[in-house]
DNA sequence: TAGCTAATTATTGATATAAGTAATAGATAATAT
DNA sequence: TTATTATCTACCGACAATATCAATAATTAGCCG
């Protein structure tokens, strides 16, 4: 019996909470003792209903400009529109409230956890859950699916699967719909079933069969199109077999497969696989090289359980790279690495294969049997012939394909396997050895943690079983379901990889922040699990196919290599941020318990040096200004054995440079790394920007975006070797060298003063510490970042790699794997080179130089003046290359860019060497920047004559230099000044010392909007040493910030008033309420609190939301401590203030961001290797006259259309029904009205007006204008509201006049936004012939 | 005899930077006697006094009338009360430093540099009986210096190096109920330990109000305070957030020698987990500190207390094993850390 | 065993923590009056 | 509704307070004829 009697709630129980509770009672009998729901809903606590809503569906009809979707498609290389999308209440997933949202986030990930180990009970409570939310429902299906296809393969026969079905949707979820999926799983587990018991072409079978194809409406190809229910068996059983399907109606890229009526899955015959090799091959127009090389790859996914456990030392060895060893090489995560790309080195079969190239090369290059690298660069290089070029690449990627997976799939094994090995070739030298070995401690801790972790699982296995009767720790009921995911063994690793890795962050010097090592290793827990769940699915079409087949796999392999790029719709389940920290905690607090180290102390008393053994890591707190912070220890024994490096663990092998063609972006989720999920937006866990993106994506509307992504990935890399020679030896050395810092063990701490010192004596000493503790850590964490960089470098010598990126939230793209990529320092963009090389040609030549130039610094002069510069220069060159650190003049060392300025100095040589050095096949990228670019758009933008050509819009015969220019403006000023005032000490000061330097961040950073005291603290660093007296030197740097923004205010009027415009929109904007909106969210009285945050789509569509918004953290409860940290779905105020602060930058960001994007395509189109760093646009020497032509012309494509007005434009139509709280005069003639009618709306209200009253009153006046029935328009147009009074008040009243009037009204009005500022005389097209717009 | 001010004389004073003084010279004359400041100054004619945040300078001028003391300087660096006493206390003896009483350095200059204030150096086994300080830190802002100034007793620095230097400091309700809070008090806090392990606190006299509300009663009957009327004291006009309630304390530094680092270390980590039973909060300390002191301590009840209930020898006893512990980790490492990045 | 109360447990919100407050100064949002 | 006080101070990539206690809500235990 249903329990009837549902307890009043509580005054603070809000709807969730509500409905929680009666779902826990409708559902409590289905359940047993424990209250599953409950534990379901545990983690959702906050339970504000959102008022964050994006536009209803009714206003959205009208926002879709009809012409705009075909208009794209036909032609998709169209310039830029001024027409826009918004993207709103398009998704269900949008319209939800932001609560409900997290309810089905959070149900969502219970949901996969537990369908994952099987507890299917307690998946259907949570599957009642979610239809319990009723925003929800409509995609309910899908949820429902995912249970069903998870229990289905657990029926005895048909019947009993179709009642289930049956029962639950008439009896738990009324009114849910199956799809074209359900039928997908009925129809899999019936031929599943019919094949098991040999009746595939029993009458039954194909009733039941026919029965489930009629349930759906959507056709026979949308149920034929679930490729991850379906297998390739089925699709033949339905089509070859039973004859109810139709060709057409098997998806396209597995069609062929099906097809082929002479395959079956049981025996194929010799002939039948020679045949298809035979016609694959013929399809392609292969050789026979290539036909063997097919041979090179094994079918990983299907070798893996049969695959022997790797040998360590073996293979380790027997590929040694032929590179400087680098200090502090042996460290644990690299290893990880170099075995997992040397562990999948080429076998006897492989090299012979390899061998038939027609290398020309010196022996060492060739010979793969000889211990020493193989080096696909080299070999590479060396191939005669385009043809054999290409034919070599095809292998190439095809043996990568194998190793990419391996590398994201197989790290945490090797890491492992090599503790285990270490320790045990330790144990064979004894036990001093163990002591000593770090990697043998690791496998003592992995073989102790796992049996506790074991333990544990168990626990929570019969906690989910509900065996236990006993209470369980609070926490478990939590983390069960998850903790049960993925492999014990996997799990140790990662949480001691994960520690380790984090040694030294977040300002602990012995240690890390538990709040962050918790929720990093769930993370890493998740991720692990993830990928686990791609690898599964990857296999699922071909699961059925017989894996004996040795000639078969290959046909496999080709048809995954298809599907690979067609994983749709990927999980968008992520673990709540609680989980994470709960699964961590528990892995942590075990490896705490377990993780020894042997450890040497002095007793105090005696003096005598005492051995013991204790905790490798302990759980701590320390204060920070006077805050508590949880910490977890190293123990000092562990961090001298780590020998003051943070631990090359933290590589996480999922984010490395990937060997093969990233995953090409197709839709949000999907694009990348193949089995580590990533996203085409660096959300900060918003799930408002998801939720757009989500939308955009869907539409298609971005494809764009993706094909300019596409080929920042399909750019391949390789390592400049004789740079990373010359990088290694200085680090080896040890020393400081440019920028990068000594070795240092220990900081030196200054000794600690008498007791008794006067507080101000210690209070400065520990100033001082401080200061030493922070250069060290800083030092070190610099030196950290380079050996990642090196290591992967390493690593990667002689390997063709490729980065793929994806993007922050307004554009900018990033590769994905951090550390080593082409946007780090100068060093690491100095160990970068093309993979592909491009003849220099004449025009090659003579960028090189420029570039060359460029990167010394010389690149205010005309083009010919760089050039001049290199020739002149050419004997350091020369000398730079021959001996790049002993030579005479180290000249390279004090270019501004030392390591890439070497590189190029290399190259340049190298060229020089060759006869016609226009012949020389160049691998160096060269650059072109944009001269402040922020302002070069702003300067479009606003049209300014001055300011365009001092950022080089228009053409001129030399570069202007805007920083020289502001620097000329503000002291032509300061001139004026003395002369107005001869006493002015400060203008006649800098008058002498203003340069350029000075003034280039504040210029700079004056597009970012930074404020007069910050633009003084830039200042002050440049100047306080002139003059000593840090009081003085501030009072001294606010006059001169001053004087700069006033100079830069002067040259670049047009785009002042476009960042003022931007700066209003958003003011009014961020005070804005919808008009709909969630009228309890306004307590009795008070000002409704702002919910609306900017956004706007740039003009490749993609839409950009602001995420600032006030963060509201809360505790949770871990093992450890409790964690405070935010809750992503927490419905939170704007944060108006950044909003203001970051739109200008960021709509100017996504601008140029959109400009990258449209170049790469256009340059990829030309047959360019591209490249870029934000600003800063990368490709052959060669090519830099295209490029550079496509760059310009891309800008003028994007600047043809009035930007400004289309974003007016869009925010008119997406703000259209918001309302904005202003003040106006009380003595004005509106403000009399307004309080009129407020009158009169009290009396009719009987009480006094509120903000709600008014919005409804609104609300309702819109209601009837837009009535069908035209008694109610004429209504709606003749009632009168307050708001509706006060519609133009922003345009009525300056500035200056709210300024000065004291008695203000503070009223309710439409939202309008200002005027557009005039624009300039500048034309954008006149960029076309500006040679140095970038250079 | 300086007269002391009339209200007249002190309606001159606007602002009181959220401090609050009492002026009855009735009130103040109460506390003196109850104070018995000749027990320790005997004559008080070698005497010399240090007033802090001297303020509206009521209490300076009712102390000097009754004690006429050799030296009693008065240090406030705020304009209203600067500029009152250049106005009104000009005739008295009175020596007047505008220096900041926050800054280590007013300190050091008065006292080492311009030797404008000699106080003499005397032996740790009685109270100082020629120097006496006196301060006003009753803005609730003022408490970090408040526990420095107690903290300097534990360091035996700044005025306490001269020996165990009185202070009378009105301080906010709040802090002296952290500061005096007793074992197995739930106020019981770090401070609390600093409190009772280098001093003998006392109460002296406190405004009756919501935050004396909050005091242990029986706590308050031992010190059997003067109560003192707002009305008794400035401003007169305020408003919730500057109602500053206070309470004076008489603080007699006491005789001790331990290791302080180790003392604050122990202390400092114990009290963060003031409620869990000192097994579990003892690892804290550092990595295998709940092996050593188990081993040490050896009574498993103790190990089952909690940091709350200990008195202030119950820690130094701790802070003792913390010494002889040869795998301690470095007391100052954590002072080190934590810095904002470049 | 229904239906109640008492007792226990879980959740939530408020508060204290340490103990130089590195410098700056001006606009704006938040809070108190 | 106005006066005072607190906050924040250049964009993005980027990364984070916590223990304790009192009050209250939710749940379980216990009770009885």
């Amino acid at each position: 019996m249903l329990r009837t009697i549902v307890k009043p709630s509580c005054h603070s129980a809000t709807i969730t909470n509500r409905l929680i509770h009666s779902q826990y009672i409708q559902i409590r009998n289905i359940t047993t003792k424990n209250s599953v729901l409950r534990d379901n809903m545990s983690i959702i606590s906050d339970t504000r209903t959102s008022t964050i809503q994006p536009p209803d569906t009714v206003f959205q009809q009208s926002f879709l400009r009809s012409n705009f979707l075909n208009k794209n498609k036909n032609r998709p290389q169209d310039n830029i529109s001024a027409e826009f999308k918004l993207f709103t209440g398009t998704q269900n997933s949008v319209s939800l409230t932001m609560a409900d949202k997290r309810d089905v986030m959070s149900l969502w990930s219970l949901l996969e956890a537990c369908l994952q180990s099987n507890y299917t009970e307690r998946s259907f409570s949570i599957l009642k859950s979610l239809y319990e939310i009723k925003s929800h429902r409509k995609t309910f299906i899908d949820d429902y699916n995912y249970y069903f296809n998870h229990i289905a393969k657990d029926f005895k026969n048909v019947k009993l699967m179709s009642d289930k079905l049956q029962k639950d949707l008439t009896v738990h979820f009324v009114d849910i719909q199956p799809n074209d999926k359900t039928v997908a799983i009925l129809i899999h587990q019936t031929l599943k079933l019919a094949r098991k018991n040999n009746d595939i072409m029993n009458n039954s079978t194909r009733q039941n069969l026919e029965l489930f194809f009629s349930m759906s409406s959507s056709g026979f190809k949308k149920i034929c199109s679930n490729i991850d229910i379906l297998t390739l068996d089925d699709y033949k059983t339905l089509h070859l077999d039973l004859d109810m399907i139709r060709d057409y109606q098997i998806p396209t890229n597995i069609r062929d497969l099906v097809a082929r009526k002479n395959i079956t899955m049981k025996n194929v015959s010799s002939e039948d696989v020679k045949k298809i090799e035979k016609e694959h091959n013929d399809k392609n127009d292969h050789n026979d090289i290539v036909v063997n090389s097919t041979n090179l790859v094994t079918d990983s996914v299907t070798s893996k359980a049969s695959e022997p456990p790797m040998k360590l030392d073996e293979d380790v060895k027997t590929v040694e790279k032929d590179a400087t060893k680098l200090m502090n090489v042996d460290t644990l995560g690299m290893r990880v690495i170099k075995h997992t790309l040397f562990g999948l080195s080429l076998n006897e079969e492989q090299k012979e294969k390899i061998a038939k190239f027609n290398f020309e090369a010196p022996d060492n290059v060739l010979d793969v049997n000889d211990k020493r690298t193989v080096n696909f660069y080299e070999m590479y290089k060396n191939l005669k012939t385009d043809e054999e070029k290409e034919m070599f690449e095809t292998t190439l990627e095809e043996f990568n394909q194998n190793r990419q997976q391996t590398l994201e799939v197989r790290a945490t094994d090797a890491a492992k396997e090599r503790w285990r090995h270490d320790f045990e070739e330790a144990k064979a030298r004894g036990d001093l050895s163990i002591q000593k070995s770090l990697n043998s401690k690791l496998w003592k801790w992995y073989t102790e943690m796992l049996p506790l972790l074991k333990k544990e699982i168990e626990d929570c296995k019969r906690y989910l079983n509900k065996e236990t009767l006993q209470k369980s720790a609070t926490n478990r009921t939590d983390y069960a379901p998850y903790l049960t995911l993925v492999d014990p063994e996997k799990m140790c690793v990662i949480v001691i990889l994960e520690l380790l890795k984090l040694n030294s962050t977040g300002g602990i010097s012995e240690g890390m922040r538990t709040a962050r090592a918790v929720i990093s290793a769930g993370k890493s827990i998740e991720m692990e699990f993830r990928s686990e769940q791609l690898l599964k699915n990857e296999s699922y079409l071909l699961k059925d196919i017989n894996k004996k087949s040795n000639e078969f796999k290959q046909y496999v392999r080709n048809a995954k290599k298809s599907l690979r790029s067609l994983k749709l719709d990927e999980s968008k389940i992520i673990w709540p941020q609680q989980i994470r920290a709960k699964v961590g905690s528990v892995l942590i607090s075990m490896l705490i318990k377990v993780a020894r180290v042997p450890v040497e102390g002095r007793d105090p008393i005696s003096g005598e040096r005492v051995f013991g053994d204790a905790p490798a890591f302990s759980h701590s707190y320390q204060y920070h200004n006077g805050v508590k912070l949880g910490v977890i220890r190293i123990h000092p024994a562990l961090i001298h054995q780590l020998n003051g490096e943070r631990l090359m663990a933290s590589v996480q092998p999922q984010l490395l440079p990937m060997l093969v063609k990233p995953r090409p972006w197709v839709n949000w989720k999907s694009g990348g790394y193949y089995y580590s999920q990533s996203s085409l937006i660096r959300t900060k866990d918003s799930p408002e920007q998801m939720a757009y993106i989500e939308a955009a994506s869907k539409s298609n509307a971005i494809d764009k975006v993706y094909d300019g992504l596409n080929v920042l990935g399909e750019t391949s890399w390789t390592v400049n070797q004789r740079i990373f020679d010359v990088v290694s030896k200085v680090w080896n050395n040890g020393k400081p060298f440019l920028e990068i810092p000594g070795v240092q063990i220990t900081p030196n701490y200054l000794p600690q003063p008498a007791p008794d010192a006067d507080p101000s004596v210690v209070n400065s000493w520990k100033q001082k510490n401080r200061e030493i503790a922070n250069e060290f850590a800083a030092n070190r964490s610099m030196r950290c970042d380079m050996n990642y960089k090196l290591e992967i470098a390493r690593a990667f010598l002689g390997e063709k790699f490729y980065f793929p990126h994806n993007m922050d939230f307004r554009g900018r793209a990033y590769p994905l794997s951090p550390h080593f990529n082409h946007l780090g320092n100068d060093m690491s963009r100095s160990l970068l080179i093309f993979w592909k090389g491009k003849m220099l040609g004449k025009d090659g030549l003579r960028w090189l130089k420029v570039h060359l130039a460029n990167l010394y610094g010389v690149n205010k002069i005309p083009i010919e003046g760089r050039v001049q510069f290199v020739e002149d220069h050419m004997d350091e060159i020369r000398d730079a290359v021959e001996n790049p650190l002993n030579g005479k003049f180290k000249w390279w060392q004090t270019a501004d860019k030392p390591w890439q300025t070497l590189a190029t100095c290399i190259e340049l040589v190298e060229a020089l060497k060759l006869e016609n050095p226009e012949e020389f096949i160049s691998h160096q990228p060269v650059h072109q920047d944009g001269t402040c670019n922020g302002l070069q758009h702003y300067a479009a933008l606003g049209g300014d004559m001055v300011g365009a050509s001092q950022v080089n819009l228009i053409p001129d015969s030399k570069p202007n230099d805007v920083y020289m220019h502001v620097a000329n403006i503000v002291r032509a000023n300061l001139q004026k000044k003395v002369e107005a005032n001869p006493d002015d000490e400060i203008a006649k000061f800098f008058i002498e010392k203003l340069n350029r330097k000075i003034v280039k961040q504040t210029v700079m950073t004056h597009v970012y909007g930074v404020t007069l005291i910050g633009a003084t603290l830039q200042i002050d660093k440049q100047i306080h040493d002139m003059l000593g007296d840090r009081t003085l030197s501030l009072q001294y740097s606010k006059y001169l910030a001053k004087a700069v923004f006033a100079a830069i205010r002067q040259s670049f009027q047009g785009a002042h008033l476009i960042q003022d415009w931007l700066g209003e929109c958003c003011n009014r904007i961020s005070k804005s309420i919808r008009l709909d909106l969630d009228k309890k969210s306004i307590g009795k009285g008070k000002k409704p609190e702002f919910m609306t945050s900017i956004i706007w789509t740039t003009p490749l569509n993609l839409p950009i939301v602001q995420p600032y918004r006030e963060i509201s953290k809360k505790q949770v409860n871990t093992n450890l401590q409790t964690v405070y940290i935010s809750d992503p779905f927490a419905v939170n105020k704007i944060n108006a203030r950044r909003q203001k602060a970051g739109f200008p930058p960021n709509f100017i960001h996504s601008l140029d961001a959109s400009h990258m994007l449209m170049s790469a395509t256009k340059c990829r189109e030309d047959g360019l290797e591209f490249a870029s760093v934000h600003d800063s646009y990368w490709t052959h020497a060669s090519d830099i006259v295209t490029m550079n032509k496509n760059l310009r012309e891309q800008f003028v494509a994007l600047h043809e259309v009035d930007l400004i007005e289309r974003l007016k434009d869009e925010f008119d139509e997406r703000y259209k029904n918001y309302v904005q709280i202003s003040k106006i005069p009380k003595s004005s003639d509106m403000a009399a009205e307004i309080m009129a009618r407020k009158d009169t709306m009290a009396i009719e209200l009987g009480r006094a007006v509120t903000y709600v009253d008014e919005l409804q009153f609104e609300q309702e006046r819109l209601a009837l204008l837009n009535s069908e029935f035209e008694d109610d328009v004429k209504k709606g147009q003749e009632m009168v509201t307050t708001i509706s009074l006060a519609k133009g008040s922003e345009e009525l009243f300056s500035e200056k006049e709210r300024k000065g009037e004291q008695n203000m009204l503070t009223i309710l009005t439409p939202l309008e936004l200002p005027e557009i500022p005039a624009k300039g005389d500048f034309d954008v097209a006149s960029v076309k012939e500006s040679t140095y717009f970038f250079s | 005899m300086f007269k002391p001010l009339t209200a007249t004389n002190l309606s001159e004073i606007k602002v009181f930077y959220k401090f609050r003084y009492v002026v009855s010279p009735r009130v103040l004359e109460n506390i003196f006697d109850k104070l018995r400041l000749e027990d320790t100054y005997g004559d008080c004619k070698d005497l010399k006094v240090m007033d802090l945040n001297a303020g509206p300078a009521q209490q300076s001028i009712i102390f000097n009338n009754r004690y006429r003391c050799k030296q009693h300087l008065l240090m406030d660096n705020r304009p209203q009360f600067t500029n009152f006493w250049e106005r009104n206390l000009k005739k008295s003896h009175f020596q007047m430093s505008p220096q900041d009483p926050y800054d280590w350095e007013s300190y050091l200059m008065l006292i080492d540099h311009q030797k404008l204030f000699v106080p003499e150096k005397q032996p740790r086994d009685h109270i100082h009986n020629k120097f006496l300080i006196m301060g006003n830190l009753t803005d609730k802002k003022e408490e970090g210096l408040l526990m420095q100034w107690y903290n300097c007793v534990g360091q035996k620095n700044w005025l306490q190096r001269f020996g165990r230097v009185k202070m009378l400091l009105w301080v906010p309700t709040s802090s002296a109920r952290k500061l005096l809070a007793p074992a197995s008090s739930t106020q019981r806090a770090k401070c609390s330990l600093v409190c009772e392990t280098f001093t003998d606190s006392k109460i002296i006299a406190l405004t009756q109000d919501e935050e004396s509300d909050l005091f242990d009663k029986k706590l308050l009957d031992k010190f059997d305070p003067i109560w003192v009327d707002y009305s008794s004291t400035l401003p007169q006009k305020f408003s919730k957030t500057k109602k500053s309630p206070m309470c004076l304390l008489e603080i007699d530094p006491l005789d001790f020698e331990l290791n302080k680092g180790n003392w604050d270390y122990v202390t400092q980590h114990l009290m963060i987990q003031k409620s869990t039973p000192l097994i579990d909060a003892i690892e804290s300390l550092g990595p295998g500190a709940t092996d050593f002191f188990t081993k040490q301590i050896n009574d498993p009840e103790f190990m089952k207390r909690c940091p709350y209930t200990f008195s202030a020898e119950e820690f130094i006893y701790l802070s003792d094993i913390y010494f002889r512990w040869p795998f301690k980790p470095d007391v100052f490492m954590n002072l080190f850390n934590a810095q904002q990045e470049e």
